[in-house]
DNA sequence: AGTATGACGGTTA
DNA sequence: CTAACCGCCATAC
């Protein structure tokens, strides 16, 4: 079960919002984010890939104003690298839920979240 | 309705 | 490894 209540259920997307109501497409990528385990991530363009819609830029330009609400740590660069606009938080909070890590990113390999039922 | 803007990603140098 | 370039596409204005 998601971890930080994102209510799209019933057809009603709201969350509590700051920057605006999401939009659909927003709704989408959030409800995937809110998804990944602890000690997984997704990049960017996997969650476009996952959402079947948008891309990389696109799901970062949603992260930018509604990421709040989600495990936005868990939302990495393709590279591994941590979130551009916390890198230090972002770590912390990698590491604190034992994420595989290989210095100060991500190991890929084995923490890309492929969206399969856990 | 058109333009500018990124929390991106890959390719090439 | 770093850096520049360019395609990407939903959004804000």
């Amino acid at each position: 079960m998601p971890e930080r209540a994102a209510s799209i259920s019933a057809g009603l997307a709201t969350r509590p919002i700051q920057g605006g109501r999401p939009t659909p497409y927003a709704a989408e990528v959030l409800a995937v984010v809110d998804r990944i385990p602890r000690g997984r991530v997704m990049s960017y363009g996997d969650v476009a890939e996952f959402v079947g819609r948008g891309s990389g830029r696109s799901v970062g330009a949603v992260m930018s104003r509604h990421g709040h609400e989600v495990p936005w740590h868990r939302v990495v660069q393709s590279s591994g690298g941590p979130n551009p606009a916390s890198p230090v938080e972002a770590l912390r909070l990698l590491r604190a839920e034992k994420t595989p890590m290989r210095g100060d990113k991500v190991d890929m390999r084995r923490a890309r979240w492929n969206g399969r039922p856990t």
